[in-house]
DNA sequence: AGTAATCGTTACCATAAGTAACATGACGGG
DNA sequence: CCCGTCATGTTACTTATGGTAACGATTACT
């Protein structure tokens, strides 16, 4: 793009403020399109997003890939503030429950805060892209990711097997993301009650996982996990 | 020897084999887009399966509502089997955890097994829908609903706080099913190795339940949750 | 046979994603 | 001072798909 300085027209005056514009602008679009997320709920036409930003569609598309790129987007900014809270937690030398804890709260303040965004966030709705690219996997894979080194480097700390990190982290973003679907709808339980009885939840599975070693095959080595012939559930094709 | 009674149309010969039929129809209908669903993925469109069942697109919609009404059925049948055995596991006698690791098993064969129809069923590709109607949210709540059920059951012979249950059951089934759709992608663990270690997180985690009451100002209530962890897991500082 | 309900089809509409082509304004050089 | 080029914007279109309307054919009972 920036015709060297041979021809007649060198550069023109496209070095510098281009990029940073541009990234502004994207920026700018991006919490266009979290305002009309919040008037029109998850399920936004983009024409409504380029409305609230007040420009036309084709301008998203000069920004954004399409529609799934400016999703990407949004789930970045949104979960940019727990990421946030979550590596400030990682520096600081707070015990790992109450950071645990505060990852917890954090989480389920933004759901309750925003819950048209996290609806549009969570709930993936372009389930067409290659799941390597989706931007809830990646940012679940990031916040998993970070916790399962944390945790992996401990248990190696203590000896033990850490190949079960990225599971229990895995699963431990998928038992918060559950429960917190399930409070929105069914709130039975103040914010308190429930981020204290996931961190019970997490920290006693945590538990099992420090107790076994790391590995389930210890855990239940002593006792068999099917003491009475339980009928083999799983042996055959699911057939429906 | 219908017509006569009443006036001169009064019902038809509409009595018998109609729902009957209809239903079967209904039946043959969801398998066949089922089987579009595993040939275009979980992305197919009415027509595909219109297609795959040898009729054309109003057809589906004499038998179904609209899509989210197919995806409901779809959801219904694939998940059938799971709430089957779920459901024996409840009358029979087998201890809890292997009840427990029987379902997490059949829940893991099945999203193995039938990846592209476990993208469709789990993956809510409707979140228009009124969520107390979103056929995923209706599954989970039935297989939560019954976990929640024994489980409610048995803190309650142990004379404790059964509020919890439901929680712990949506908790979990979001753990699974968060954990099963990374291994999906990254199967670094055998079937078996991730069972058992869901098992024992998910164990653990109602373990951690069963200690301190069923509710979590017990179990936090002698120690502020900025401290270390009390329990025989705080024997080294965990911090992860 | 005639009537009516079920089963089926083709052809259409509406919405929304994504694109092409065109319009406007600023800056630098002849 | 006018002109070309680049950035920016708009209108208007295409395409895909969920959903529907209107119409045709087959079956069965009186």
């Amino acid at each position: 793009m920036t015709g060297d300085d041979a021809a007649v027209k060198p550069v023109r005056r496209s070095p510098a403020s281009r990029s940073g514009h541009r990234e502004q602008r994207r920026a700018a679009l991006v919490q266009a399109a979290m305002r009309a997320i919040r008037q029109h709920g998850p399920d936004v036409a983009m024409d409504d997003i380029a409305t609230e930003a007040g420009v036309s569609k084709p301008i998203l598309y000069r920004h954004f890939l399409d529609k799934g790129d400016l999703y990407m987007a949004v789930s970045d900014t949104a979960t940019g503030q727990l990421r946030a809270v979550l590596l400030t937690g990682l520096d600081s030398e707070a015990d790992p429950r109450s950071l645990l804890r505060a990852v917890i709260d954090t989480y389920l303040t933004f759901i309750e805060q925003e819950p048209e965004l996290y609806r549009f966030v969570v709930r993936r709705s372009f389930t067409d892209r290659p799941s390597t690219r989706d931007p809830v996997t990646t940012n679940a894979a990031l916040i998993s990711g970070a916790l399962a080194t944390i945790f992996a480097d401990r248990l190696r700390s203590l000896g033990l097997d850490s190949g079960g990190a990225q599971t229990w982290a895995h699963a431990g973003v998928g038992m918060v993301q559950a429960a917190g679907d399930w409070w929105l709808q069914d709130r039975t339980l103040s914010r308190e009650q429930l981020r204290d009885y996931l961190l019970m939840m997490a920290w006693g599975s945590l538990d099992a996982i420090l107790q076994a070693g790391g590995s389930p095959a210890r855990m239940f080595a002593s006792q068999p996990p099917t003491e009475k012939p339980t009928r083999r559930l799983s042996a055959g094709p699911i057939s429906m």
